[in-house]
RNA sequence: GAUCUCGUAGCUCAGCUGGUAGAGCAUGUGACUUUUAAUCACAGGGUCCAGGGUUCGAGUCCCUGCGAGAUCACCA
């Protein structure tokens, strides 16, 4: 950026950048050692035994100053807390000259002994002071205060949400709450990794770039390799390599995985989201519904120390069991008719008496699913599985063992929303490749999000798979749950944003 | 994709029926050695998202575009 773009703050920042380095102060030093942090001290330090931070060294971004001539206060924010800085004149000799030259946003390092203010905050007396990177562009500055009952009340908060999403780091740095919802993120992972971990499966690693998508239903990214001088789709599901997996040998994978699907965007849709998969040979999906129930009741009950979370409004229990319910009967208990097998007409009949908006032009899969969202799924607040799904809505699932017109699949439900999706995989080579066929017939009628025939993924399958249960959670979507969220920009540090014009 | 709302100083926001652009914080100068949304005094800071139109005159009214948020539709 030219100077001549720069605002007066800038401009003054970057002349107090120069007035340091004049005075020989290097403002970007290499390293800083420092031997506690804010939030140890806020929580550990007493009166009575104030000698035991009579010497600690912190490092943090200033986030506030108040001049007072010969005697400055200021607060520091580092990755655990604020806590303020007290610097005196007699005490930093010329540094207490150089530190007229900070502004909110510079990163310093200081060194000094703990005491309690007469207004009786916890404040470090500095000795010693230096700064570690000067920051030459302003923040958004936001007061923060506390009211009489102790609660945080901001100032001018920085709440303009296009620009919190697309600087996020500013984001971060002055509503510093919001990283408790990526912490949260990355230990819902990490217990889910131990989890597994735990029981022997293998973390695995497929590809991203693939000569042909599949697994779901879904529009693709397309890219293009030069050297091979061939298009690549941007996997859309882990699906048909995990399960090449377990026809390989392996008896248990699971991945988490970016997946990319080129289709609208909204609250609850990100072009990029994460997703995680896991393959267990010899099983079948009501193994699978046990082992998630206790999967999702583990990380909820080690995360939150207790088995309900409060999510908008509603509180949610992860007690188990969570109740199973055959989607026909749930169709039954919120349209008041049977709608499994009945034909397209009959269906459309049905949707408009029940008031769901359908076109005629849609298959019997598609009026199904509609009815489904709009009827039966915002009643399914409380963990609940939905059991027996139709065959055509589910062409990698297994044929049901007592009724060959539906399939062994659950999806879990939390809060009216899919949060997991599971079935006993098709295994049987030939099953598979009529239903991927009608997929093709489908998709050649002109649905594009239908699947295509996947050969070598068919070869695989005639070689022989075991039976094998499959699972998928949609991950951006437990987190948006347990992090009571109700955007997935919210739980995506980076959610993608239309490109800003200037 | 459709509808509604929004875009003004570094940040948060006012700006009425169209008449020379406002506040608080932040910034600069000065005072102040336990303050805390520090205080007090003075000062500087704007392509009012972009482009057209109506008008003697547009931040304001109209149109188009860009970006965002909310709601709806589709997909996880």
């Amino acid at each position: 950026m030219q100077d001549t773009e720069r605002n007066e703050q800038e401009l003054h920042r970057l002349e107090k950048l120069s007035l340091l380095r004049s005075a020989g102060v290097d403002p970007y030093p290499v390293s800083f050692d420092k031997t506690h942090d804010a939030a140890e001290i806020l929580e550990k330090f007493s009166d009575s035994e104030a000698d035991k931070f009579s010497s600690v060294t912190l490092a943090g971004r200033i986030m506030g100053i108040r001049r007072m001539g010969k005697a400055t206060f200021c607060h520091i924010q580092d990755a655990t807390g604020r806590i303020q800085i007290y610097l005196k004149k007699d005490d930093l000799g010329e540094w207490y000259e150089h530190q007229q030259q900070f502004d909110i946003g510079d990163i310093i390092g200081t060194s000094g002994y703990v005491f309690r203010t007469r207004m009786g905050e916890i404040t470090l007396h500095a000795t010693s002071l230096v700064l570690l990177a000067k920051s030459v562009t302003p923040i958004p500055v936001v007061k923060e205060e506390l009211d009489e009952s102790g609660n945080v009340i901001r100032h001018d908060a920085f709440a303009d949400k296009e620009q919190r999403y697309r600087k996020r780091y500013l984001d971060l740095i002055v509503n510093p709450h919001i990283k408790q919802t990526f912490i949260l993120r990355s230990r819902v992972i990490s217990e889910m990794r131990r989890f597994f971990d735990a029981r022997g499966w293998l973390e695995v690693e497929t590809p991203i770039l693939q000569p042909l998508y599949g697994g779901a239903t879904a529009r693709p990214f397309v890219t293009h390799h030069n050297a091979l001088g061939v298009d690549l789709y941007l996997r859309i599901a882990d699906e048909l390599y995990l399960k090449r997996l377990i026809v390989g040998g392996f008896e248990g994978v699971y991945e988490i995985s970016k997946n990319f699907r080129n289709e609208g965007m909204d609250k609850t849709h990100n072009p990029e989201f994460t997703s995680m998969e896991i393959y267990v040979a010899y099983k079948d999906y009501l193994w699978m519904m046990d082992m998630l129930e206790e999967l999702i009741s583990t990380i909820v009950t080690t995360l939150f120390a207790s088995n309900t979370v409060a999510h908008q409004g509603t509180d949610i229990s992860f007690a188990r069991p969570f109740p199973r319910k055959k989607m026909s009967e749930l169709f039954v208990e919120y349209t008041g008719t049977e709608v499994i097998g009945k034909s397209k007409e009959e269906l459309i009949a049905i949707a408009r008496a029940t008031k769901v908006d359908v076109e005629t032009s849609w298959s019997a899969m598609k009026l199904l699913d509609e009815i489904f969202s709009v009827k039966v799924q915002p009643n399914l607040i409380q963990p609940t599985f939905v059991i027996d799904y139709p065959v055509e809505m589910s062409p990698l699932a297994k044929k049901h063992r007592s009724s060959p017109e539906l399939v062994e699949r659950f999806e879990l439900f939390i809060n009216g929303k899919e949060i997991a999706n599971a079935f006993s995989e098709l295994n049987d080579p030939i099953d598979q490749r009529s239903r991927l066929e009608e997929q093709s017939a489908i998709r050649a009628a002109g649905d594009d999000e239908a699947m295509v025939v996947d050969e070598d993924f068919l070869h695989a399958i005639e070689v022989g798979m075991p039976p094998t249960a499959g699972l998928g959670i949609g991950i951006d979507r437990l987190v948006m749950l347990l992090t009571n969220c109700d955007s997935i920009r919210d739980v995506l540090f980076f959610p993608q944003m239309k490109p800003e014009r200037l």
